[in-house]
Formats: C-alpha cells, structure tokens, sequence
DNA sequence: ATACATCGCTATCAAAAATGTAGCAAGGGG
DNA sequence: CCCCTTGCTACATTTTTGATAGCGATGTAT
C-alpha cells in the first residue's frame, strides 16, 4: 500500500488536526521532497536528469516522490520534463535562504567539533 | 546500527558531495524534524510535552531526532527542557513564512479540487 | 521510610518506507 | 530492423518508523 498525499484539513503522518503546516511538514519531511524542489528550481528537468541531480535516488522513491509533489500541485509537467508549478516557486521562494544558511551552519558546526 | 547525523562536508544520504545545503534536508527530510523545530519555537519543553504536542511521536522517534538535533546544533537541554540553540532560532526564522504559505497552499488545493 | 507520581528515556517487535538492481514498453533516428 | 534514450515498474533487501511496555532516577506527600 503505497503512502497517501498529506492534504491539508486532514489527518495526516504526525497530526490528528491536518493543519495546513502540518501537512506540509509531512510532506516536506519525506526522502528526496526538498532536494527535488531544489533541484527543479532552475527549470525543468527530465525523470533521469533530475534522478542524475539526486544522485543517490531510486526510480521508486523519485517517482513516488513527483507523483505526491503533482498531486499537491507542487509539480507538474511541462515542455522539459518535471516542472515548478507556480506555488511550487512560491515554496522554492522561501526555501532559498536555506543554501546560504546552510553555509554559515557548516561553518559553526565545524568550529563547534574544532573545540 | 543507528542512522548517523547529516554532517556537512561528508557524504550523506543522497548526496555524495555532502554540499551543506545537502545535508541540512537531510536532516530536516526526517520524519518530525521539522515539527519538533516548530514546536519549540514558543519556548523549552520537556521530552514528554514535546511528545504530547507532537501527538503521534514514539519516544524511540523522539529521542533520536533531539539527539541529531543537538548533534546539529540546534536544540540543546535548557531549564526548561529541551530548547532551540541560536542556531535553531535562526533556522526557525526561516521557518516561520511557511505557516502562512501553508495556510494559502490548503485553500488552492480545495480549489484545485473542486474543479 | 514508604508509597506514589512523574520524567527521560530504553527494549522489543511489527509495519512501513527507502534502496539497489534489473529490465520492460514506448518513441525516435538511422 | 537495430539501437538508443526515456519513463517508469518489479522485486528483494535494508533502513527507518511506529507502537507498546516498562525501567531507573527524582521529587513529593504520607
């Protein structure tokens, strides 16, 4: 039985009340989610060119993944493959601050293993 | 074996590169990672009302994200229970815009769907 | 001191998800 | 027809998560 699509205002993985970040969380907090969204922020991209960028996904999860991402209307297909639909821009939106984020983590992680 | 804390620099799960950002969605694309950061967003708790706000959590669960957290950086053991670092508080920072985002993402899939 | 409650977990086992590899069906080019 | 790429699916194995029970430590009231 394959996992179900967090759809906000219901139950989902981890929440009783499918509040809306909570479904999102369920979401987001699956293997692949976020690199996928981050790799199709710079355009479309084929099933195998994206499973190149992620260089360690599987066809079932990378497919798994996309169908969920379509049918949270994250994703959908356009002329180049698997696209951002334009909320999915909108998430990317706020997902950028993170690869500058994650630098300056990197860096206090290692000054923190350093001591 | 236990699964090992995403460090940047080395390779992590899916991703050989272990590029920063790489690593950091692979630690919050574990399943309530991102839930535990929200929910001690509002201030320290403890281990069980941590568990009790995060309605489905198993200790086992619970236990070895706020261990991988703390490896990370981003939660350590306050007065108050568990808590976010500095680290933490920023990474929430860039957490919060998703709320709202969530909340407009829930009505344009009832849209989506009532068509 | 004893009884009881709470806290932070650990142990154990079952279920679900992810991984790795092979390969198929469809479409295009030569 | 032959060969290549694309988008997957099948299947077996490993890893992760989930559910439940309960232990040892600490505090508090009796």
């Amino acid at each position: 039985m394959p996992a179900q699509v967090p759809i906000p205002g219901q139950p989902v993985r981890g929440s009783r009340s499918g509040k809306p970040i909570m479904a999102l969380f369920d979401l987001l907090g699956r293997s692949w989610t976020l690199g996928v969204l981050w790799q199709l922020s710079e355009g479309g991209l084929t099933f195998r060119a994206l499973q190149d960028r992620c260089e360690k996904v599987s066809p079932t999860v990378l497919n798994r993944r996309l169908k969920e991402l379509s049918a949270s209307g994250l994703v959908c297909r356009g002329e180049e493959g698997y696209a951002l639909t334009e909320a999915g821009q909108e998430l990317f939106a706020l997902l950028r601050p993170f690869g500058p984020w994650a630098q300056s983590w990197a860096v206090m992680l290692e000054d923190m293993d350093s001591d």
